[in-house]
DNA sequence: GCCGTTTTCGGCCCGACTGTTTTCAGTCG
């Protein structure tokens, strides 16, 4: 059983327990704990067959105890029980806005409600407001969010980002700003934001707001005040503004970037040292305190800065009250991109355009690497065009000084692991891409053989898009990880951070777990033009929330360098 | 239910908003 799927059965029991009306603390224990499941680099199922599930953090004897039961039967006896007394379709009704777990319960035992077409018929039927402590604008409420279609997917990280850099950007000009940035999801780099959150100091803060409002971006502004606004963009994202004095405007960033959990544990942390932390300061024996910089709240705590990226309650606090974070991979250190495309396959622009986009870009070389002849989707490149490629790009290098392209291949892992080039062929390139384009539904076991067997293949430089997850889209297919980044640091292959904002493959997980095994990560733009070049930046994002330091990710290397760690 | 440089028992983040109340519980981020 994967990860997800484990936390998914833990993330149902909390909220069944809840709706049971347990006390808050068990139901954060185990929210808790299908986070650490969801979160593991490692195979859960396979850490409770070894008896190690408890090393989780927030897993303890009694949730390890469950899980194994879970890997045993299928279900969780907890859960079973709990299911004959509390209808499991109240669970989907509380993810409505407004709607928690007592109000939930209120419902079901007041009025009968055991789903979201019972709660849709009795809002239709006017006996919501009938219910203790509901009104009409609870009926209307639950109306409006049923007829809604529910919860609104998530944005990937690139859509949210240009939209909140050019909010920022359109009002950081104005005459009342005296600091604005983006905080919340999309300063963290996150994979995808629900909102989009800007955090301000301003002179004249009614000024400010009045000027956000009148943004082109923006649709309608749902509410406003001194303290900020909320609106909508026209793609229906929602903008939170928030504005507080200049004094405690780190205070005020750091809040508003979290992540939830990290606030959480920075400031139980904080509690142990006497400390409280919230939005507007940090309280000592009733003396507040505000800081004008992230930096200033980090070290008040005693800690070294966290940087966004990493403030996801994965152990970055421990980290940084120790002096022990990482040394964060930068945009910069990146000398080279190890996966693209031109016209010879699917790419839309020239071996030439693309070398300069590259080299205009800051890099020292570029690896052309087109779709080989079973890619099956547009063009394809033959064996011969292959090698007139190879002898073109040699021409060209000729040309140039100071950069370099190298003559490569993206070639399809077939289903029995082997490639679609011959291999005198391949040791004829200076990169060899190999991915998997065909046949995902493969079991788990052919998958993972599939995988193996590429990366055993001594011509393979790297395996791009491990799992082959499209974020929102496709899940990954069915492969052991473990098994993958187990060959991977046996073989010295690489394995990719696919920069395609879509893809971000490996995800940040996985990126983690591998380089912490030793293997060499490279982070690729996968670019299909001159422009996609710049998608680097949303695998640098993965690299980073991965705890990646420079020396981790193989291309911020020279070529001479990189070529080294994998002799041929 | 988990966890331990103040604890193996007694804690477990902080503040704002909302609706339906006559002083606040529930919900949210």
């Amino acid at each position: 059983m994967k990860n997800s799927d484990i936390a998914d059965h833990f993330e149902e029991l909390a909220a069944l327990y809840e709706l049971d009306g347990a006390v808050s603390y068990r139901v954060i224990a185990y929210r808790t704990a299908a986070k650490a499941i969801r979160e593991s680099g490692a195979s859960v199922a396979e850490m409770s067959r070894q008896g190690r599930a408890a090393e989780l953090p927030g897993v303890g004897k009694t949730i390890a105890e469950k899980v194994a039961a879970l890997l045993d039967t299928g279900t969780i006896p907890a859960a079973e029980k709990l299911k004959a007394k509390i209808p499991v379709g109240l669970v989907e009704i509380t993810k409505i806005p407004g709607l928690g777990p007592k109000r939930v319960r209120l419902l079901h035992t007041e009025i009968g409600v055991t789903s979201l077409d019972d709660l849709k018929q009795a809002a239709e039927d006017g006996r919501l407001k009938d219910v203790a402590g509901f009104g009409a604008k609870a009926e209307e409420n639950v109306r409006a969010a049923l007829a809604d279609g529910g919860p609104k997917p998530r944005t990937l990280l690139s859509t949210a980002l240009a939209l909140g850099e050019e909010l920022v950007e359109g009002l950081r000009g104005h005459p009342a700003v005296l600091r604005i940035e983006l905080a919340g999801s999309a300063r963290r780099r996150a994979e995808t934001c629900k909102d989009l959150d800007i955090v301000a100091a301003a002179s004249d803060p009614a000024a400010l707001v009045e000027a956000f409002g009148e943004l082109s971006a923006i649709d309608e502004v749902t509410s406003s005040g001194q303290a900020g606004a909320k609106a909508l963009t026209h793609q229906g994202v929602p903008v939170d503004l928030r504005i507080v004095p200049e004094a405690s405007f780190g205070n005020l960033l750091q809040h508003f970037t979290g992540s939830g959990r990290h606030n959480e544990a920075l400031r139980t942390a904080a509690v142990k040292r006497g400390l409280h932390v919230s939005e507007y300061g940090v309280t000592e024996d009733s003396v507040t305190t505000t800081c004008a910089t992230e930096q200033e709240v980090y070290e008040r705590l005693g800690l070294d800065y966290v940087e966004p990226e990493l403030r996801e309650d994965r152990g970055e606090l421990e980290a940084a009250a120790k002096g022990q974070l990482p040394d964060l991979v930068r945009l910069e250190d990146i000398r080279g991109d190890l996966h693209s495309h031109t016209v010879a396959s699917d790419g839309r622009n020239t071996l030439a355009e693309m070398a300069g986009a590259a080299r205009d870009r800051g890099l020292d070389y570029l690896a052309v690497t087109d779709h080989s002849a079973t890619h099956g989707f547009g063009n394809h490149v033959t064996p011969d065009e292959l090698r007139r490629q190879i002898e073109r790009i040699a021409k060209f290098n000729e040309t140039l000084d100071g950069f370099r392209v190298l003559a490569g291949t993206e070639t399809n892992v077939l289903p029995d692991g082997t490639v679609d080039y011959e291999d005198d062929l391949l040791a004829e390139l200076d990169w060899v891409v190999a991915s998997v384009h065909t046949s995902f539904r493969l079991s788990e076991k052919e998958m993972t053989e599939r995988m193996v067997t590429a990366i055993e293949h001594p011509l393979i430089d790297v395996i791009a898009h491990p799992t082959g997850r499209l974020i929102g889209k496709r899940e990954p297919y069915a492969v052991d990880l473990d098994q993958v980044i187990e060959a991977a640091a046996r073989t010295s292959t690489c394995l990719e951070i696919n920069a395609n904002p879509n893809r971000r493959d490996l995800s940040e997980v996985y990126a983690r777990e591998a380089a912490r095994a030793g293997v060499k990560i490279l982070i690729d733009s996968d670019a299909h033009g001159a422009e996609t070049l710049a998608n680097m930046r949303y695998g640098l994002a993965t690299a980073r929330r991965a705890w990646l330091t420079a020396d981790d990710v193989a291309n911020t290397r020279s070529w001479e360098d990189l070529r080294a760690l994998r002799p041929r």
